[in-house]
DNA sequence: AACAGGTGTTTTACCTGTAAAAGATAGCTG
DNA sequence: CAGCTATCTTTTACAGGTAAAACACCTGTT
């Protein structure tokens, strides 16, 4: 039980943080870990899925933070303000600013100022930018595929519909909570 | 279907990512775009507790990192070397050093030399250390609970068995694919 | 018209992580 | 035992993010 040098042993016992949840229990027997056996999951799956997802990505020279902003301009299909890219990849509106000025001396982005509010920009893809997304999306997705064909297509929908409800819940009740 | 403002509608689609899916088939029609719904939920899904997870953590003037690094000491119910705290908390030595040196700062552990072998160091929890985590870690999992509770019972129990499933194989698999 | 307050974006100062190199030490090998 | 290589840890240089302040500009009010 108590597995020896951290390896893995059976299936629901084979992760990492079952073993951490192990842990636990034997320091303080009782302690409700079913928390951790999701939420220390996710972190986990994202952390490891982040690192292998990147390598199609860093063949481009870009990372994910930028493929994401560059993603958000074509798959709207029209031009977006910093504020709404920053809203569209949930990341703070200096980020976005840092991003954009990299991406447009790469000549992936181009900016011109709105007309009616000079307050603000508005962001396109260039065609090499529109190029490298179309290029790159394919090769990540089957990347992406590949890496989670560890699980078969019924796991699959059934991890992917249980991740979309938390999400929805998630999302919608965050902002609640934390008030 | 092209939700207006950004707001959820239905079950299925109630999340930020179906939404992204849904604008990349409007562009790429036919895209297996099957892995985001797994792989973009997770990010998200970690990112959106991250930031929820972190309120009882502040109160003490702790980083989750931090805290994962107490915790590991807590735990095990040992002694740990830098290397052995970097692998257990999935970070770098760097940062393992670079936290360390708060921590020890804050009085909240220890360290000591080796005896026989000079380069390694091992470190331990203060007193102030194991009772700062012990009464954080109940908090901690209560809050947790609470954020997760928007999932029943059930669906809870399945989503940890498919993220387990998912995170055993990956943590076996992914040394292999990368190479 | 002037201004008060709001909004969109950028700048600043800072913090934390990483990769790569450096430093220090162990332990084998000829 | 001198030297080589491997291991453990820290340092360095740097990339990237954030919060808060600063800017620049709009807009409704008086």
């Amino acid at each position: 039980m108590t597995a020896p040098n951290g390896r893995q042993a059976d299936a629901t016992g084979g992760d990492t943080v079952s073993a951490v949840v192990r842990q636990w229990q034997a320091v303080h027997p009782g302690l409700d870990t079913g928390p951790m056996e999701i939420i220390g999951r996710v972190n986990r799956c994202a952390a490891l899925l982040q690192q292998a997802e990147d390598a199609p990505l860093r063949r481009a020279g870009l990372s994910r933070p930028e493929f994401d902003l560059l993603g958000a301009l074509r798959r709207t299909g029209h031009e977006l303000t910093p504020g709404d890219l920053a809203r569209e990849t949930f990341s703070s509106g200096a980020a976005v600013t840092k991003r954009l000025k990299q991406l447009t001396e790469r000549g992936l982005v181009e900016r011109r100022g709105d007309t009616r509010d000079r307050r603000v920009a508005h962001v396109r893809l260039t065609d090499a930018g529109r190029e490298i997304v179309d290029g790159i999306l394919p090769e990540q997705l089957a990347y992406e595929t590949a890496v989670l064909s560890v699980l078969d297509q019924r796991r699959q929908g059934e991890l992917a519909g249980l991740l979309g409800e938390l999400l929805g819940q998630l999302e919608g009740r965050l902002g609640a909570l934390r008030a």
